[in-house]
DNA sequence: TAGGCCATCTGGTCCT
DNA sequence: AGGACCAGATGGCCTA
């Protein structure tokens, strides 16, 4: 389908309370950046909102749309969230950078990178434990300690048994077939 | 132009 | 009570 290359994406500034949701006017300070006339666009809407929501039932009480600090508690929510999303987007790029992929040019999507970690642990954990309980079969060692640790994490999970079941080639295949997808854009 | 991906806003809910 | 978390809504940006 679409191919993820991508230049770094020069979003618009974050939107202009004034504007309904979604509407952006990029030449405007972000709505935490302060400033009277953004808080008090964000008090139209916010009232706006509210009298929207009404005809589904979830109208909040009390007169005359909001006030101040609530206006102002609204502000710093936003931020906090920015802000948390923002973490999040970091902890993804930290994850992008650990998994081995072969579009170094191309930026994963956030599903691509998780759908490839959790392939990429499986892979992993199914290699350990092959080699592990290979060179140590039923003698004292992290072998078979490390495979019964991992039956029991499967089975509290309820989750079935990967190195039973499949080889760790299986997980290295299906881990490269799913590179080699990503890398063809399927 | 359609579809995918994303950032942001927002209000509800959960948690400390 | 206040912050964190979550999911829905919305519109911008980009590619095919």
């Amino acid at each position: 389908m679409k191919t993820k290359s991508r230049p770094p994406r020069r979003r618009a500034p974050p939107q202009d309370p004034e504007a309904t949701p979604g509407e952006r006017t990029p030449d405007r300070p972000p709505p935490g950046s302060g400033g009277p006339d953004a808080t008090k666009a964000l008090r139209s809407r916010m009232a706006r909102a509210q009298g929207a929501r009404a005809e589904g039932g979830r109208r909040r009480p009390g007169p005359g749309g909001r006030r101040e600090s609530s206006v102002q508690r609204r502000l710093e929510s936003n931020e906090r969230e920015r802000q948390r999303m923002h973490k999040l987007n970091n902890a993804f790029q930290a994850l992008r950078e650990v998994i081995p992929h072969v579009r170094a040019d191309k930026k994963l999507s956030k599903i691509e990178t998780l759908t490839l970690a959790k392939n990429y642990i499986k892979s992993l954990t199914a290699t350990i434990l092959t080699m592990s309980s290979g060179r140590l079969p039923g003698l004292d060692g992290p072998g078979p300690k490390l495979y019964q640790h991992y039956q029991q994490q499967q089975q509290a999970a309820g989750g079935t048994l990967v190195a039973a079941e499949a080889p760790p080639e299986g997980h290295l295949q299906k881990y490269s077939t799913q590179i080699h997808n990503f890398r063809e854009g399927s």
